[in-house]
DNA sequence: TGTACATCAGTGAACGCGCGTTCACTGATGTAC
DNA sequence: TGTACATCAGTGAACGCGCGTTCACTGATGTAC
């Protein structure tokens, strides 16, 4: 690695770090223009071609930076899993907690799921899929899940995600200094776990 | 009510259904420029401001016009409670033609409900939290809901809400050619709704 | 190690373009008598 | 009903501005010998 590559690395970095902070302020990576990027970096305009091809070019590298730094945290996740140590109101608390660390990851995350171009909002949903069947497998190792269909496991694994993911965009609305508010969605979104997981043990392969 | 007010209200209503249909190419409302959407009406732009104060406006107008077809929907999935008819798949059925039918609405609603300006979020946010209180109130007519706390009651709502409102957004990205698909996805969103009855039939106030 | 040349991240001027907004206007519609 | 005036939705020219992108450049870093 020679200093020339490690600076361009650095640049490139201090972009994406730089629109990260834009979207941060609550603006949709659509309305970002390159100029107020670079503005932001404290680079000239023009240089910004020098390491994205476009706006869209560093949109997916965001998507792809946010989506190890959710790995990350799943990680995690599965070690408590295998442990058997799976308290939903412990995990919620990490997994906020995460969230709340990550914010301008999970804010441009959640804003884009739906809100962003075809090919960010592809790869975002992509990556969801892959984190639902990566859950799946995890699940599978638990008495309750093993007995289950296996598309019936798929099914309870996207809709936790899902239901988490979409828990972390409602989070992230919530003011961070009003902390009655953050306790009591914590433990709205413990009860709602819970009535997820209560529902899979009384679920049947074929019901009703 | 004179031609001339008459007309006024149609070119109001020309200038909204413009931006549904420019938000219906899968764009955030914040990329719209106010000039596209009055060339997309077949205005002058200067004309915009005898109707809209700024686009902002326009947005809050759109919220409004999609919560009341919103409304719609809901009178509908009432009555269909009180009847006792609360078949789950023919329910799913039902929404999810309806959010076809109206995908231009939902679809801005969905993208600007995390992705909007502040004052669209929020106008979003306030509407579904109306929306979960009305079906709480529906909820509690069930023997089911009424011995659960008011609480639980609420959670349980506001998880259907969401849930719901989450589906309407992964239903609009699917292909409406791909049959299939969108078969196979309704059926998902059955087994998802029938895990969260089965949860809240074996809820109890106060668990572990 | 020292020199001579190559590479290339970042610069700065320049371009044409679409933007939001202002302003004075026009002419159809509405109102008072 | 007819006339004279008021209203006001929509027009069209004009403005200054930030945008994305091009281009030739500079000078620090890298490489070959």
């Amino acid at each position: 690695m020679t200093l020339r590559v490690e600076r361009k690395l650095q640049t490139r970095h201090t972009l994406m770090d730089a629109a990260l902070k834009l979207l941060d302020e609550g603006r949709s990576f659509a309305s970002l223009s390159l100029r107020e990027v670079t503005r932001e970096a404290g680079i000239v305009p023009t240089a910004f071609y020098r390491h994205f091809e476009s706006m869209d070019d560093l949109g997916l590298a965001l998507v792809e930076s946010t989506i190890s730094t959710l790995r990350q945290l799943v990680r995690g996740a599965r070690q408590h899993l295998q442990t058997g140590n799976m308290i939903i109101s412990a995990s919620v608390k990490v997994f906020l907690e995460f969230v709340s660390l990550n914010h301008r990851e999970f804010g441009f995350a959640v804003r884009e799921r739906f809100g962003g171009s075809a090919v960010i909002r592809h790869a975002i949903a992509r990556e969801i899929h892959v984190f639902s069947q990566d859950l799946a497998a995890d699940l599978l190792r638990f008495p309750l899940f093993n007995q289950m269909r296996r598309q019936d496991v798929d099914m309870v694994a996207g809709f936790l995600v899902t239901s988490v993911a979409n828990a972390a965009g409602e989070w992230l609305e919530i003011d961070p200094q009003d902390e009655l508010l953050r306790v009591a969605y914590r433990e709205a979104l413990v009860k709602q776990l819970r009535l997820l997981l209560l529902g899979a043990m009384a679920w049947r392969p074929t019901p009703t």
